[in-house]
DNA sequence: TATTGTTATACTCTATAACTATA
DNA sequence: TATAGTTATAGAGTATAACAATA
């Protein structure tokens, strides 16, 4: 049923066992690929700042699932690093706006960019028709992930 | 190119930039499926023993990318947990054998059987040639991880 | 008084260095 | 003397509880 190949053995296990192990591993791979030696959390957070502007502590505690004073840390440490910046939020002295500086939005696209090579390295020594295949794909597993 | 279709609208970049994406969204999806309260790297490490047979604290240190001392510990936690036991080597007694319990294995199995779920829940909404696709992408991206 | 964020403190995880036991 | 593993110790990272400032 659509593969008469040889190379690796299809593992046993039904589409979605076969697709947990591979997609699990697959990322692994392509988190291994980042720029500098900041944690996958401080990653994240600061990829995070960096696609959906400024935000709150508390926002960002909220969409990286951690405690707001796990946060601050967080903040405090990529903020010495030079990679963000604190401002007051204009209307209410209580929140905080956390902001990315020219050397976070520098890190970040780094880091995207050497997965990216990475991705595209083994995607150029494919066949149209699989980039096809990867690109539907791709379609189908973010729209069940984003709905 | 092979989608006219609406929802989600097909975010900005090249093949490589869309799959970094949204393969990192789904295994982070995925990861958040288990059961227990283990960490990934427990999680991983009785994997690992799980499926590889006994392996010596070492090899264990080497496949998990972590320092031999950090697997003495993580090791010493599965065990106090009851899901891994320890027997020396029979031949070279300086080396350990580390082995699944009965409840290691169960633990396993538990946490692959909700993701594998997680998944079937969506793959079971898609159309046959949709799954068709993934099919295929899992055997591509199988490929280009393990070659 | 409620809300936002930070500081104080403790626990977990992982690393390097030093140590024990066996080959 | 070399190797496999563990213990000692230190440095991140994250949590809960207590605190400070603003609405």
């Amino acid at each position: 049923m659509g593969n008469e190949r040889g190379c690796a053995p299809r593992p046993p296990g039904g589409l979605a066992s076969r697709l947990r192990t591979t997609l699990l591993r697959t990322s692994r791979k392509l988190r291994a690929e980042h720029a500098g030696q900041l944690s996958e959390a401080h990653r994240s957070m600061l990829g995070n700042v960096v696609t959906n502007g400024p935000l709150t502590p508390g926002e960002l505690a909220a969409r990286e699932h951690v405690q707001p004073p796990s946060m601050s840390r967080m903040i405090r440490t990529l903020e010495e690093a030079g990679l963000l910046a604190r401002t007051t939020h204009p209307s209410d002295g209580r929140q905080v706006l956390v902001t990315a500086t020219d050397a976070g939005r520098a890190y970040v696209r780094e880091t995207r960019r050497r997965r990216d090579e990475w991705l595209s390295r083994r995607l150029a020594a494919l066949t149209p028709a699989e980039r096809q295949i990867l690109s539907d794909a791709e379609e189908i597993l973010r729209r069940i992930t984003t709905q």
